[in-house]
DNA sequence: TTTAAAATATGATATTTGTCATCCTTTAGT
DNA sequence: ACTAAAGGATGACAAATATCATATTTTAAA
């Protein structure tokens, strides 16, 4: 059983706000397991009963649209916490989770997560302030859904995929999402997104060669995305 | 200076977990006033020292996009608070807040409420869960801003003016929103918003006179919003 | 490897939505 | 009560986006 201490995630999450003691009783608890890409971590509706630490890879939080579509809300990364706000407000997932790439995972039971909120003040702190980011991003993210066209949220959300997941050598987005992820995304068809891919490629903005991406001019896809 | 015993927002609130000793405390240090029609409680970027209580009357947070337009990310009511996230993650407001009748709003300094936190673990938490709700409500709000069309959301927009705030004795919405704030609710033009509330009308949907909507055919609305 | 299925690409076309111009109506200030 | 300004309504048109059809390429399974 692994230690918690030098994981990503205590490093980058509300975890780093636990002491030895309580990280000692954190890999004691938790549940270590591996998520193959495209499996589903948790489903919208599934009751949680607990939160997931995630050690390695990324995924994506969707929600059906009631027009049989899905949407994604966000990407979570390595060093993130998934399923914290189901956790607080004692509700059922309102999103579902499914993996991106292999994925390792850590299930705590929420019963230890819930002894930490009673016992570490800073720990609830941590927590409430990514609860409070998530709710920030996810207002800018409406606006930006309801304000600006197709051809903007493409290539805002390029710069982020850039900037959030890096690049490979080959300067290539590092993430790898399928133009039906990127549409799904952005909120638009799968051929407009393609289409609009197509046309930044002939402007020179993106270069395309299979699945990969790469950004060739960044300035004028932020004058793009404003 | 009023109690705060009796006031609506401690009934609805996250201050009902507050107990007697601190419900005086909280008088104590509360800034009572008014708010008309249309003031800005805070700005976007704003520093807030504090939270707002909303005694009565009705106001939208707003974001202004980089298009120049605003967008309408939350209507809050009476009972509520506001400024819980800026507070909690020690941020500039990122919404802006106006008001959209005459209110009755109380100021509650930051260094009360971080008491408050420090001493009433059942007050964080109810606080959480506030925020953990407009989490939940944000993501939902955006599924519908990427996925529906502007005729779904705006059926969807006058049912839930109508659940949340209520009708009239002549059942028309008690709410009064401009035309171009109904479009900025649903992310559209206003010519767009006035001629789709046009069709519902000629549809018998709805009745428009003057200012007032009257929602006839709930139940085909509700079919339309999905 | 071969082959079927899935993903990507593109054209043609329909539909939705935005923009601009103009007119009508209501509201608020003098 | 009068008048300017704001809000609301509508037509004409343009632009953005979706849909459907089909071809091509890639991927994964037998």
């Amino acid at each position: 059983m692994g230690k918690c201490e030098q994981c990503i995630v205590r490093e980058f999450s509300a975890l780093k706000a636990l002491n030895k003691d309580e990280l000692v009783k954190l890999a004691d608890c938790k549940t270590s397991y591996t998520v193959k890409k495209g499996d589903v971590i948790f489903e919208e509706g599934d009751n949680l009963d607990g939160i997931f630490c995630i050690k390695d890879g990324v995924c994506k939080l969707t929600k059906l649209s009631s027009n049989g579509k899905d949407q994604i809300v966000k990407l979570v990364a390595k060093g993130e916490l998934l399923g914290q706000r189901s956790l607080i407000s004692e509700e059922p997932a309102n999103l579902g989770a499914i993996a991106l790439e292999d994925m390792q995972v850590c299930f705590v039971p929420k019963s230890q997560v819930m002894e930490f909120f009673n016992v570490n003040n800073k720990f609830s702190l941590n927590m409430m302030k990514n609860v409070c980011h998530d709710l920030k991003e996810a207002d800018n993210v409406l606006v930006n859904l309801a304000q600006k066209s197709v051809k903007e949220r493409l290539a805002a959300t390029l710069l982020y995929l850039h900037d959030a997941f890096g690049v490979n050598e080959d300067d290539s987005l590092k993430i790898q999402l399928s133009r039906d992820e990127i549409s799904s995304i952005i909120g638009t068809a799968t051929e407009s997104c393609i289409r609009l891919l197509s046309d930044f490629n002939k402007s020179g903005w993106i270069e395309l060669s299979g699945k990969k991406i790469i950004l060739k001019d960044k300035k004028e896809l932020r004058k793009l995305a404003e």
